[in-house]
DNA sequence: TTGTACGCGTTATCAT
DNA sequence: ATGATAACGCGTACAA
């Protein structure tokens, strides 16, 4: 029924394999043969069946991004993603795991059925066992974002704990001391991560840490409106709150509307992931994670490791900057544009180096391009 | 090196068929038989190679969802179409195209060429002609969202003109006169659609259609702020304005806010898609599409179509509810809660039916469920 | 530079 | 209910 690869070197004059050898440029083909083969394929309107391509030389020119891929942030990666795949000439494959573990857990079990050549994912704890028979299948893969205890494998992320450590940092030097914490699930690292950050910045500071202060949930809006709204109801009220992503602070942003309190005059909010593309977060301080480059060097880790499946893992941290603007009281607005004032933390040469070989059997460092 | 079918048959000491029997649960297999194959199985750590089913069986069980999947809009109908599509035992690949036709035209091939079962897709009116390769090569499509001049498929959207006529009305019976429309590309029939359901309600209502009102131009954040900053510096300046989709409503609300001018007290702002998740918009007035049901009929239709290839297509519409919050001055905000305030439009009965049938060929009436 | 023969892992077809 | 055989469409290995 459908064109093959013979039909196309049977009106072609030649061997199907010269005619493979013309169609993939590989291997060596005489100019005026290569011609009559394209010629002919055209003629045909010849499609190469990509299938029985990947069964022959068992590899699928395919890679797969496993994420919760509804926010902003994830869309950002798997732009960097494509990016550097595209041009080695793989296809990717985006799925949603709404951090899940069954839907994880189903969709990486298909993609090793389907012979994906890498994963990229960004797992829950609840996934190391599942992640480690994939190591044990030499599946190749790479964790982005999050790291997963107990599992050695090539990582990329950005340096949450010294993000959340400084944009906390900045909080308490612009004044503010009691500063609510709502994080995310604590069988994701980020969740954890950032809450420490935002724990040793208090305690550098000479400060104590009130547990009920920080609250872990879902990385959602309605978490976030939910425990803004327990965290405003304490006895001591907050005067400032830390969204560990943009989502929670989308959801804190409600809550506080809600509860007719003003960003930053009765409360200041800073958070997590960069949010340029929603208008109403416009105005937060943020600690603004490269989100793109995160996907471009995961790629890159995940083909050199296709390369190389046994070299030692490694382990990437990304710096991540702090924005600065108007929503922690640093230069309130006033109904005018307050995207003009906006500055920009350095990233503290000295902290990273530290991080950067904090991995086991690591020597990574890219830094970033 | 891989485990394979075959030694996992030879353990079981039956046949490799017998074995696929037994793990596919099709044909005749004996119970006992399929315990021995799958005890071996599970004791081999067997995993089945989707490539050489595919290769054998023509099938890849996989569909493909083609879109500019950034937007919430197209999160939901992905959903819809992962939930119809895994119940099938289909996987499902999301690619982004921007709305580019370069990128579109690339993806396309890629689907076809790992013989994808299904491609649902939101063309853009410059992808025409390679969608018309597509039914010539068989490969079975669904169009979504955007219906595409000269090309007789299956067709699944959203009643867009009608919605925008009843959103316009909306604004018109509550006092407005002078309203702005932002839309979106020319190459995208909703886009056209909806500005000429705008138009239409303003003859309809007696009024003049002032041409320079209405601005085409990308379904982004940005150019939302260009065009509402443009509008809103004509001699005539509108009083509303109407945004084409979610995104666009986010720039435009940005540009007032820089503008100094607040929704609705001094500019009225209705907008198309659900936004329910985007917390500046939470007090819109909106078409609101049924996004998720879109995504499950869609695939519903592309299922059917895999079983039947020569079935007549299918132009299914759906109704699309205008939801009332206080961004068009029915109930102005005070800084208390918002949401409270909203209502719905009934969607008008009799609009429909005459819609259903519009496609040439169609017969299509699924309505919801 | 070109061609031959075979195999990748599975399932369709037909026979038993 | 089970099995033998062949074939899906391509690329590797080797030969010419």
């Amino acid at each position: 029924m459908a064109v093959t690869l013979r039909d196309v070197a049977a009106k072609a004059g030649v061997s199907p394999i010269t005619a493979s050898r013309a169609l993939n440029n590989s291997g060596y083909v005489s100019r005026e043969l290569r011609e009559r083969v394209l010629t002919a394929a055209s003629e045909l309107s010849y499609v190469p069946n990509a299938v029985a391509s990947s069964l022959r030389s068992s590899k699928t020119q395919l890679l797969a991004l496993l994420a919760g891929v509804i926010n902003p942030f994830w869309a950002a990666v798997a732009r960097g993603i494509e990016e550097v795949a595209n041009d080695a000439g793989y296809g990717v494959l985006l799925c949603n795991t709404d951090d899940d573990p069954a839907r994880e857990a189903r969709y990486i079990d298909q993609l090793v059925r389907r012979r994906i050549d890498g994963i990229i994912v960004a797992a829950t704890k609840d996934s190391a066992s599942i992640l480690q028979g994939l190591k044990r299948q030499h599946q190749a893969f790479v964790l982005i974002d999050r790291v997963v205890e107990g599992l050695e494998a090539d990582t990329v992320r950005g340096d949450g704990k010294g993000a959340a450590y400084r944009l906390t940092q900045h909080l308490l030097s612009t004044g503010y001391r009691h500063i609510g914490m709502i994080s995310g699930p604590h069988n994701v690292s980020t969740a954890e991560e950032r809450a420490a950050g935002y724990r040793t910045a208090l305690i550098d500071a000479g400060l104590d840490v009130h547990e009920d202060m920080i609250l872990h949930g879902q990385y959602t809006e309605s978490w976030g409106y939910e425990a803004a709204h327990k965290l405003m109801s304490l006895e001591l009220r907050p005067d400032a709150l830390f969204a560990a992503n943009n989502s929670l602070a989308l959801g804190i942003l409600e809550a506080l509307h809600t509860l007719g309190l003003r960003v930053p005059e009765d409360v200041a909010v800073v958070c997590f992931d960069d949010t340029t593309n929603l208008v109403s977060a416009r105005f937060l301080t943020t600690a603004s994670q490269p989100a793109q480059e995160m996907g471009r060097v995961a790629t890159r880790l995940l083909l050199e490791r296709l390369v190389a499946p046994e070299r030692a893992s490694q382990h990437i941290i990304l710096p991540i900057e702090i924005v600065i603007r108007s929503s922690c009281g640093c230069s309130a607005g006033d109904g005018e544009n307050n995207l003009e004032r906006t500055g920009s933390l350095p990233v503290p040469a000295g902290a990273l180096p530290v991080e950067l070989t904090a991995g086991s059997g690591s020597e990574g460092s890219y830094g970033q391009r």
